[in-house]
RNA sequence: CGGGGCGUAGCGCAGCCUGGUAGCGCACCUGCUUUGGGAGCAGGGUGUCGGAGGUUCGAAUCCUCUCGCCCCGACCA
């Protein structure tokens, strides 16, 4: 390709909404533009990479035995119904109407349509197991779009599903595609992690998300520097952090704070102290001594959760721990008639005798007026609340706490659990590890979806015995832009990207320093059509520019290897080789050119290909 | 959805407070010089100042409404 004609519009400055390095050099390297929020064009350039993604993961894919299809991008509202999942998907499902008003999404995924299309065609277990997979546009309103393709509204993913008629069958192909994922990322010159991942109502391990990292992820994910444990913070489990100092392992595994002597209760002034360290700092102690009362709304009531002031809250755990469909922290007025108090003066104490006239052990009745029966609000806490001796808690009382509280002595606790969020320098639940936070983009997840949409759907088949069986799915979803874009985040400088040569839009590219100079000329075609013959992409920049305003481009777009061909080397029959990623040029014989190229093009290659690992 | 901000040339921005000929840098077009790391000189403005309404002799500027975008938060199979 000649520069000349490219469609390669390149960038000095970039657009002040770009925030991100991959979204910033995207927009500079002519690779994408904005068509609105989170909905952009591909430019020749950023289509190239897309492609090289999309063909890596095609080939590995169907390498594993999987078979690529093409489902509609608007999906009739039925399906969806069917799933049950019309009403429950939030407004990022994309809802139209058609000319008969007849009710449409556009697709965000595809279980609905690849598990109605499969349950009319196969009957017997002898046709089983399938994996279908696509490589499509997707629709999802993110609530807020940002970082380019990082995070936007339309994108292209490929996803894949399976299904089995055992148990077995799926947890097989699970793994199959974790090691083929594991191959795709690995091809694609990327440091990534597998990480356990949320897994909701189907639980097990059966639910990895192939992490990127890189500081600018949107994910944290706790890894373990001992063993393989490593999953998203959501995810990740906590065990008793010992004497309640966080990361000293310790030998103590409950009422940590040791010796401690439980002293009286008592109602101290706080005025206007709400968070943990205004309150902590004002009663001149440390966060640790609090429990944060949380206050939480669920399809399951209101729930109470304490943590230690300390620790951050895992709704994801409560949500799962309460079985909840949603759950969502309570605003201010749930907040006031449950505790009687504005937010950020909740407590356990006497939290359910709101409302029923009776006071707080120990303490003179108080005002209840406005509160509401409170007896069957259930109070959870994380295990780690257990090492508080004489904490502090809210007093459910504006501008008041209280301290010297002690759990059992002046309130009970319905249930324990791992409520918590995975700190840095947590203890490794699986061995004595210290686990660490990473930041990372999460690119690829695979799930074991189970009989979830089989059984809504009613996709059946007949197993061996002639009985009628849901079949057991999977599915398995890369993103292909947001790979691209992570890519980027992990090689680029200050110039520009660094393409890892099995991403790169071209192999080579060639600049003919003075393009009115015959000889430079001459020899640069002559490079252009032998490299062209040997099966490489080519960027020749023919433009009539100055040095400096190509090599910046240059730099820039980031293509591997660099052919440099000017006046000073073509005296010595020479021209300039320079890889984007290395420091130094060195000269090489015009005759030697193809041979040299196509080596270190053959040499990158290779290093892509590692083992795949095995599920930790 | 809550809080904050922005919309002026292709990109980055000034002008707005205090109403009076629409500007700067880069990019772009023409010519000459230059040619190994974003050149120099000369000439050229390519604009519905997001949109609509209002105030005014006069609005980019003041007021109202509206659309779009961005940031923080909430939310997120």
């Amino acid at each position: 390709m000649k520069f000349s004609r490219m469609f390669l519009p390149t960038l000095k400055e970039a657009p002040s909404d770009a925030e991100i390095v991959s979204h910033m050099l995207m927009i500079r390297a002519g690779m994408i533009r904005k068509i609105a929020a989170g909905i952009y064009n591909y430019l020749p350039m950023g289509l190239k990479v897309i492609k090289k993604v999309e063909n890596i993961v095609r080939e590995e894919m169907n390498k594993a035995g999987a078979q690529e299809v093409s489902m509609p991008i608007v999906v009739p509202s039925e399906l969806w119904q069917e799933s049950g999942r019309w009403d429950i998907y939030g407004k990022e499902l994309l809802r139209i109407k058609d000319r008969h008003q007849r009710n449409f999404c556009l697709g965000p995924t595809h279980e609905e349509v690849v598990t109605e299309m499969v349950r009319k065609e196969v009957r017997s277990y002898k046709e089983l197991p399938l994996n279908i997979y696509q490589i499509q546009t997707k629709f999802r309103d993110e609530i807020r779009p940002r970082f380019g393709l990082m995070r936007g509204r339309e994108f292209i993913m490929k996803d894949a599903y399976s299904f089995h008629a055992t148990e077995e069958d799926a947890e097989r192909e699970y793994q199959n595609m974790y090691d083929t994922y594991c191959r795709i990322f690995e091809r694609c010159g990327l440091k990534f992690r597998a990480v356990e991942a949320e897994t909701g109502a189907i639980g097990g391990r059966f639910s990895h998300e192939f992490m990127v990292l890189a500081d600018t992820g949107e994910d944290s994910i706790a890894s373990c520097n001992k063993c393989s444990y490593a999953a998203n913070v959501e995810r990740a489990e906590t065990k008793m952090q010992g004497s309640g100092v966080r990361g000293l392992p310790s030998n103590v595994s409950i009422g940590g704070q040791g010796s401690e002597k439980e002293r009286p209760l008592e109602k101290v002034s706080t005025p206007g102290m709400k968070t943990v360290e205004e309150v902590s700092g004002f009663l001149k102690t440390t966060p640790q001594k609090l429990m944060k009362t949380l206050i939480y709304n669920s399809d399951k009531g209101v729930v109470a959760a304490l943590v230690r002031g300390d620790y951050e809250l895992n709704e994801s755990k409560l949500k799962r721990l309460l079985d909840a469909q949603w759950l969502n922290l309570a605003d201010e007025e749930t907040v006031r008639k449950t505790t009687n108090a504005p937010s950020g003066f909740a407590g356990p104490v006497g939290l359910k005798d709101r409302g029923q006239g009776a006071g707080v052990r120990g303490l003179p009745p108080q005002s209840l007026s406005g509160g509401q029966n409170n007896t069957n609000l259930k109070i959870f806490a994380d295990y780690n609340v257990q090492t508080i001796v004489n904490g502090i808690t809210g007093a459910n009382e504006a501008d008041a706490h209280f301290i010297n509280v002690n759990i059992d002595r002046d309130f009970t606790i319905d249930s324990y659990a791992d409520l918590r969020i995975a700190a840095d320098g947590d203890l490794c639940p699986r061995c004595d590890g210290v686990l660490k936070i990473f930041r990372g983009i999460e690119v690829g997840h695979v799930f074991k979806l189970g009989t979830k949409y089989s059984e809504a759907m009613d996709a059946t088949f007949l197993n061996e015995k002639g009985q009628g069986k849901p079949m057991i799915m999977g599915c398995y979803g890369i993103g292909i832009g947001r790979t691209a874009a992570a890519s980027i985040e992990q090689n680029h400088d200050e110039k520009g990207i660094i393409w890892p040569m099995p991403l790169a839009p071209f192999h080579v590219h060639l600049i003919p320093v003075n393009v009115k100079d015959k000889p430079t000329m001459d020899v640069a075609e002559s490079i252009y059509k032998n490299l062209m013959n040997a099966g490489l992409d080519v960027l020749m920049d023919d433009r009539d520019e100055r040095a400096g305003i190509k090599f910046n481009d240059a730099d820039l777009i980031g293509i591997p290897i660099r052919l440099t061909i000017g006046s000073k080397a073509l005296k010595e029959n020479s021209v300039e080789l320079k890889m984007r990623n290395a420091a130094d040029a060195s000269l090489i014989k015009i005759d030697d050119v193809s041979k040299k190229v196509l080596e270190i093009i053959e040499q990158a290659d290779r290093v892509g290909v590692i083992t795949a690992t095995r599920l930790p």
